[in-house]
This record gives structure tokens, C-alpha cells and sequence, in this order.
DNA sequence: TTATTTCTGTTGCATATGCAACATATTTAA
DNA sequence: TTAAATATGTTGCATATGCAACAGAAATAA
């Protein structure tokens, strides 16, 4: 059930007690998967950090996802026919779990309690997945960069329950994450600043509504 | 299987086989719901259209969503702390079924086959909505409005696999959904037929390239 | 440490986009 | 059928945004 989907738990039974799985440590920098042709894989960040980064035609780098402990990501989340190049990059050193979707869900017909238990929690996983994409496109459907901005701001905000909050991003990346340019999102930045609607001290930002 | 998942034989079987399941008739233009407490339910289209809506604080609307037979939608797939007012309303006279996600993955234990594959169908249909969102998060990222137009373009004709594509919106509509301004859309409309990249005969585009 | 790379903030300029207004076409309702 | 409402295409104008370039700060590597 949603309401008591633990993750964290999930993720550690899978790994305690699943021999489907396996994890493989990446220094940052490293890529951890291209998305080609690996259809029925699921990852899981145990720790560290990585992107999902699209570059199109003309070059422009957009980070389509940012992941941090305990996020999933995979190519079984992407429809096959995609244009795009898409690849996932350790941005901090990290430890990365895969599973086969198909292993979980399929090959063990056995109907043991643990393996019931992990199909539902499998099903929450992605669940979870559809609410973190559904909380991206409420950002990028914002009109201007302003209201992307302080989007942006106020989830972290709510999550953290705090005025203040800290971007896990630089900048450069928060820019690539909004899809606007990075310059021109400094720049409202500094509006946002003039016009009194936050505070800004390197990465922490105080939010003054 | 994700592979091997018939989206519309599970509806069947849900419609017929299962009592916790309800159906309701929508006449064009009436609210669907409102995605306002209803965290578990599940709703999934039989015949119609309908729109995923949000209206800012500006009035301005956009389309979140556009949903036609066999989609899905719900508020289970949102954010419990949205700010903004979320609605699904039928573009054309529909016919929806609603369940909560709970009466299939919790409320029934008993081991019977059926609800077995109710369950495993239902993991497959939310891995479904997660495709469903990446692509449109794909098309939302790119950066200008030609890119989103020729992005969108692009996937409706590898979906009928043919270069003639029928818009299933308004234009109206269809700068809602990707978020920009209807004349703008138009003029750059305008442009891709001065350029050779499209032709446009009412709500049927050719693409040249 | 020093050198090198990356990040950040800023600006000038060109242009894409949003906004408002309007005329016409099309659809819907009476 | 006529009247009303909605959709479409177009334009002028203001402005937000992208782009390029640059200098200084910060982070990273040698």
C-alpha cells in the first residue's frame, strides 16, 4: 500500500535477500548505463549521485532527471523508438543496484511470501516513480523561468520543510535541469534578489514569501 | 511481461471480472474529478477524450494531460501538496471506469489466480504511464517552440508510422499542451511551412523531411 | 604550491516568445 | 435557420530569453 511503501526497506531487502540483483560501484564521471537496448533493467542509487543526461542534434545538454540516494532510473521508464542519445553519469562517486524487471515480476512463479511482498513493493517503486515525473512536468510546463524557478524552490522547500534550501545542483546544472539557458536564469536570479523574493548565499537560497 | 502486457484485454477483464470496479458516463465539458483527496483512485478511459487541466494563479491553463481510450489517469499518480488546482474534464462525451488502487494490490489476499494477474497487469499499466510521461517530458525540455512542435510531430507519426499526422487537439489546445503561447505557435507554424518542413491542410500536417 | 579547468555573474545584442487586438472562419447552441 | 460562441490566422509591440563573450571566483588536477 502507498501510504506505508517503505523504500529504503525495499531496497534493502532486495539486496539482502535477492540473488537477482547487483551492485557495481562508479567514480563520478563515470557512465553508469546508456539507454540502448537494455529494456528490462531497473537501477537504484544505494548512494552518490548521477544524471540522466539528453544531448540533441544541436549539441544542447539537457539533464533530463537528477538522482540521489534511493532514486530509481532505468530504460525500462523510456519508450524504445527515442531519438535522443541518453545516458546516466555518476556525478558523485556511486553505488547502483540492478534488477530485471522481468526477474521480480515473471521468473519466480513460486508464490513465496517474500517474493509477493517484493511484486507489490515493485509496483509502489514505480509508482513513485510516475509521481516524482508527474512533479518534473508541473515545473517544465511553467511559462518563464521565474515561475519554473520558484517551482523549483517551493518543492524543495516542502520537502524539506524549511525556508531555506539548498540546491543540489551547481548552477550550470540547475539551468540544464530547468531547459533554460544558463545566463539568462542568472539573471533572473538576480531579479528574483532585487525584487525581494529571496535571499541567495552560494548554494542555500531563503525564500522571503 | 511488459512486452507481452494487453492493456485492453486487463480492462476487459476488470469490467467483467471484478466488483470493485465502477463505470460512469461523462457528457463533453462536464469535470471528471478533481484531484483533490481522492489519493487512491484510478481512472481509466473507455471511449471519449479528455484533459488533464491546471490553471495557475495568472489564469493561465495549460493542458497537463490529454487522454483518449484505454489511458489512464488519476490523482494516485500526483503529489499529495500540489499548490495548484488540478481537474480532468471530458473533451468529448466518455465513458470512465474508476478504481482504487487498494481494492486490487491490498484488499484482496486471496491467492487466486485472477487477482494475480490483476495485480501484475496493474504493475505493468503504471510502467506504462511512467513511458507515457518521460516521452512527454521529452518533448517539454526542448527548448524552443520549432523543436516542440517537430518533437511532437515526431512522435505522433512513429506512432501511425506514417507522415501524415491528424492533430487530435484544437490548435487551441495543442499550444497548451506544450506550454507556449497559441499565436506564437501559429506564426512558428507559418514558419515551418516557409521552410519547407511541413505541410498543413486543417488539423493534418505532412512532414517533408 | 602552481597551473588548469570549471563555475559564476554580468553585459550587449539579436531574436523568439508572449500579449493584445482584430478579422474571418468554423463550430455549437437556440 | 439564425445567432452566439469558439477557433484560427495575422500583426505590432514589448519583453523575456538565448547566445556570445568576458572577467573573476572556485574547484580540481598536476
Amino acid at each position: 500500500m502507498l501510504y506505508n511503501f517503505d523504500k529504503k526497506e525495499f531496497i534493502k531487502k532486495l539486496q539482502s535477500n535477492c540473488s537477482k540483483v547487483h551492485i557495481k560501484k562508479f567514480n563520478k564521471g563515470e557512465t553508469i548505463t546508456t539507454y540502448i537496448e537494455k529494456r528490462n533493467q531497473i537501477c537504484i542509487v544505494l548512494n552518490g549521485e548521477a544524471d540522466l543526461i539528453r544531448y540533441d542534434l544541436n549539441g544542447n545538454k539537457t539533464i533530463i532527471g537528477h538522482f540521489t540516494a534511493n532514486d530509481v532510473f532505468g530504460e525500462i521508464f523510456y519508450p524504445a523508438n527515442t531519438n535522443n542519445e541518453l545516458f546516466v553519469e555518476a556525478k558523485k562517486n556511486a553505488e547502483i543496484l540492478f534488477l530485471l524487471y522481468d526477474d521480480i515480476q515473471v521468473k519466480c512463479k513460486k508464490t513465496c511470501t517474500f517474493h509477493e511482498e517484493l511484486k507489490e513493493s515493485l509496483t509502489d517503486l514505480i509508482l513513485g516513480k510516475v509521481i516524482e515525473l508527474n512533479t518534473r512536468i508541473e515545473l517544465l510546463t511553467k511559462r518563464n523561468t521565474r515561475d519554473k524557478l520558484l517551482s523549483y524552490f517551493d518543492i524543495l522547500s516542502s520537502n524539506r520543510m524549511n525556508k531555506t534550501i539548498t540546491i543540489p545542483f551547481s548552477y550550470t546544472d540547475l539551468a540544464d535541469y530547468l531547459s533554460v539557458d544558463r545566463s539568462a536564469m542568472t539573471r533572473e536570479l538576480s531579479h528574483l534578489i532585487e525584487d525581494g523574493f529571496i535571499k541567495k548565499t552560494g548554494n542555500k537560497i531563503m525564500l522571503l514569501y
